[in-house]
DNA sequence: CTGAAAGCGCTAACAC
DNA sequence: GTGTTAGCGCTTTCAG
């Protein structure tokens, strides 16, 4: 069988016995620090910690799984009416997985009731996509529920992509090819998108250029919600040589609604994404998302939340990534 | 911490041990029949097998992950092009891995080289889609690696949902509303698509209505696709009263476009889709798969293969779900 | 507060 | 051919 043949691993990944030995202490110590539990001197768990650092230990999951006879689960909980099934969403589902899976985790879908909260308590949860007034934060506080959240909310610890400056790098772009009339196509009902939108406005205006609220349009996330809203607008005979898409997803169906109302891409009109999302936007100037950070940190800090440490959050850079959808203006 | 909270599933699960009681003989004999290794004698294996079966027994994947030093692995291939992010694949995905786990075995995604050929060699296969000329199945046979194929091609082990049938059920839905004109909105890349359209065709045949190439547009996948199809479509006023959709994302495309242009769905015109995705299509009439039962038969099927047992084929039944977007011709 | 040791379910030598 | 047994990496009694 095949996998008779891959190299083994065990070589390059420290186990709880190097951690053990390289602290001086027993297995079942390490295994308590892992764990949290207490009940273990102050002194020795920093030693403990310190060595898994320094040797770069990863629990095991299988063998925690096995032990524990249940996997150590951590849930993933969604906002109400949110599209699990979206491309971005399983990208990013993926990359969380692995990384949770790294450190001895599943990941786990947890459903939600009809107020939104998670019909399941997990060892921990993360929360994505995190709204005004989203009642999980607080109610899992009240649960004493460890969790992480995948956007930004104040006082909670949480990750997220530096959405705002996205939103100013893909206007500056846009700017700086000469184009002066940028329609947005959005929506303004996740965070993520809000903040995107607000970069827009500070790039505009780092340019001198003015915001028009007619240049901004909302619809739904898909391609063909934006296709639709877009050939809506084209109808109104709008002045604007640019269009700054708040997703790859809507920059797809704005660039399919540009060339069906007649418009070449970027000739006549540019266009920028957000997300860089594969299989979508090949051709797409977008704004590159790093999920794969995004989701090792989500990991991080929960791991740092299960330990009771200090609140901290953190904001991954994007970059533009230039490709043919954006030109000069004519 | 949560997990500990859960009911231990251990009473439920048979070992391996008990395996090896039931059947009179040793835990490592019993393993040798679990990875088909050969000195068993026949009626040793055979007698294990009955015990396993009896017992309902599946192996621990974490504890084979544990012994082995590394999950066993089975390889998911897609053919070159393939929406790996669609909807419709990432459920599908997830019923796959779900089934193979509790076999004991990972489900990983295999990358493709440039020919359409799986770049790595893993300890069994799934196929995934498989089209006319596909050069995966001699290959895997040329490399003795044990495969099953998701959808259908003579000669080798598969499942597939019954495509024809479910194509045939949609049309003869409509037919029976009083649709005489029925439009087809698909494709005719994958075998799926040339069985539900086929379906289509027979459906039309019993309800003795006659067959018009023009009630036929291909396009894309997605709904943008459809939609733009559709809308292309009915600025040629054709006359035709219900939409069969190859899949509910078209069919999503389909209904937009129907009204955006003026027509109501369904009191103007029908629609029925195929797949039943959630998310995408509450409202629609469609034709439901059963994927999670296609998965548990792919798994099912690979085990056999991996035994050098006989090549079976089996065809999953497909279910009409009436909803609403479909009615009674005006 | 910490160490020693048993055991989670399974595989893989090594005997017989 | 088949049984026996030592681990795989980790958690968890149970002593101390």
């Amino acid at each position: 069988m095949a996998y008779r043949d891959r190299p083994n691993a065990s070589t390059e990944r420290a186990t709880i016995q190097d951690v053990a030995r390289a602290a001086g202490v027993s297995t079942g110590t390490v295994s308590r620090v892992i764990n949290n539990r207490k009940g273990v001197h102050i002194r020795t768990r920093e030693a403990v910690l310190a060595a898994m650092e320094r040797l770069a230990y990863q629990p095991d999951l299988a063998a925690r799984e096995l032990s524990f006879r249940q996997a150590p689960r951590i849930g993933l909980s969604f906002p109400r009416g949110h599209r699990k099934l979206a491309p971005f969403m399983t990208l990013f589902g993926e990359s969380l997985s692995a990384s949770f899976a790294s450190d001895g985790f599943h990941l786990v879908e947890i459903a939600a009731d009809e107020d939104g909260l998670p019909l399941e308590l997990t060892d921990a949860m993360v929360l994505f996509g995190a709204h005004d007034g989203d009642p999980r934060p607080a109610f899992l506080e009240r649960s004493a529920v460890p969790f992480v959240l995948i956007g930004h909310t104040e006082g909670v610890r949480w990750v997220a992509p530096d959405d705002r400056d996205g939103g100013f790098r893909a206007t500056e772009h846009l700017a700086r090819l000469g184009h002066e009339r940028i329609l947005v196509v959005g929506g303004r009902s996740g965070q993520a998108e809000i903040d995107r939108f607000e970069g827009y406005r500070d790039a505009l205006e780092a340019a001198d250029l003015s915001y028009d609220p007619d240049l901004s349009i909302d619809g739904g996330p898909t391609p063909l919600d934006a296709y639709r809203a877009v050939r809506r607008l084209l109808g109104r005979g709008l002045n604007f040589s640019a269009v700054f898409a708040l997703s790859d997803e809507r920059a797809l169906g704005a660039v399919a609604a540009l060339e069906d109302g007649g418009r070449r891409v970027p000739t006549d009109v540019s266009v920028v994404g957000f997300d860089d999302l594969p299989e979508i936007g090949s051709q797409l100037t977008t704004i590159r998302q790093d999920i794969p950070e995004i989701a090792a940190t989500a990991a991080k800090l929960l791991q740092e939340a299960m330990r009771d440490e200090p609140i901290r959050q953190v904001r991954i850079p994007v970059e533009l990534v230039r490709r043919s959808t954006s030109a000069r203006r004519r």
